[in-house]
DNA sequence: GTTTAAATCAAACATTTGTTTAATTTTGTG
DNA sequence: CACAAAATTAAACAAATGTTTGATTTAAAC
């Protein structure tokens, strides 16, 4: 599908609305209003509400996708370096795009078997490979430990970025942040984050216990 | 408010649908259908649908508040022992009640001011306070490192277990656990979190990086 | 400038929505 | 049994929903 400007408008003006309360929760007026179209413009060049929200989808999954496949086959860089630009990437993609985080993680909750759904599996299963080859590479040097149990690792790393994201105001209030301005806020807790998995990763991959 | 037959009835038939398919996303009649009663009487017992809500959310934050008070001040257990505790109930809590930790997923993603935001709100205030203290007390005994943020391990406890939760489909497709029963599969999950995260926090508190 | 297709619009469409009504049945109490 | 309160029901309500229609405007091509 070709992304002419209008469409790209009202994605965007769906993608937001979505987030904030849900598919079933925003309607297609809602939609037309805060893209500034008329209400039957949707219909028009999306067929209807479902296959914009399927649109959305596809347009913001290419821009989702981790860029790592270079950085993969780089000998310069030792294994847990590249584990650690693998998470600033995740932590980076996930917090520029975070309505489309939280219509992901709402999606991903009903076990529908449609295109969405179908998307989202290979969005996980593209990434899961990629630290799967990083991790053996690893390995195979000797520089992390055998037996690592690949998807819960991945469930830290999403789990814990998700969260975070999900719940800032939370994380905000309880850390008496609310002094820093929107922008230096979204930094704390991208350098704190960044620091922690690093941490966690470093541990689970190399310390014994 | 006291909980009669019928009500906690419409409540766990509401609970369920809501976890499915969103507040927004299930009717009235969807409801009153699935609890077996006729349509009015949600209005009758609750109100409204959105007051049904809030009686559910009330109900169920009742039974999901972590038992960790008496355990807390147990002078024969070693503070990592407490913490593993934590851990556990942590797990079984979520694992036990995962309609309603859907739910909840759902609506704090929506940053409303409303009593089902207090609520969750309090309850995560509650659970900061706990694990504040074990660590405090750790700290002081010299078993856990200083400079330990709080906040953020919090973020990685319930965000690996909500991310298991809220996609255990995919984790059991890609370890390729679908030979097992419901029955197992879940337990498989409870031990294999319990030992991940354990190790997470042991890393974390203890080793020095 | 005329023609043709695409884009835009207000209005209407049939459903579905949450809620209320008013009548009926059930239940508990004397 | 008689009576009152509570529970249950089918029907109706207005409002909101996603989608379509048919007319009108804009843009592009010749």
């Amino acid at each position: 599908m070709e992304y002419s400007e209008k469409k790209v408008q009202i994605m965007e003006a769906a993608e937001k609305l979505f987030a904030g309360k849900g598919f079933e929760g925003t309607s297609v007026r809602d939609i037309a209003e805060a893209a500034g179209v008329n209400l039957a413009m949707i219909s028009y060049y999306f067929g209807s509400k479902e296959k914009l929200m399927e649109a959305m989808f596809s347009y913001r999954s290419e821009s989702f996708k981790l860029q790592l496949e270079t950085m993969i086959h780089n000998k310069d860089l030792e294994p847990m370096q590249k584990v650690e630009q693998l998470i600033d990437q995740y932590i980076e993609k996930l917090m520029n795009q975070q309505c489309f985080h939280r219509v992901m993680v709402r999606e991903q909750m009903v076990n529908n078997n449609g295109l969405i759904a179908t998307q989202i599996q290979a969005l996980k299963k593209r990434n899961q490979e990629l630290i799967k080859k990083l991790i053996h590479e690893g390995q195979k040097k000797g520089d992390f430990k055998k037996h690592i149990d690949i998807p819960l690792l991945m469930m830290t790393l999403i789990g814990t970025v998700s969260q975070l994201v999900t719940t800032q105001h939370y994380y905000r209030e309880i850390n008496n942040l609310q002094s820093l301005s929107e922008e230096e806020f979204q930094k704390h807790i991208r350098r704190k984050l960044s620091q922690h998995l690093k941490g966690i990763f470093k541990a689970i991959l190399k310390h014994e216990d």
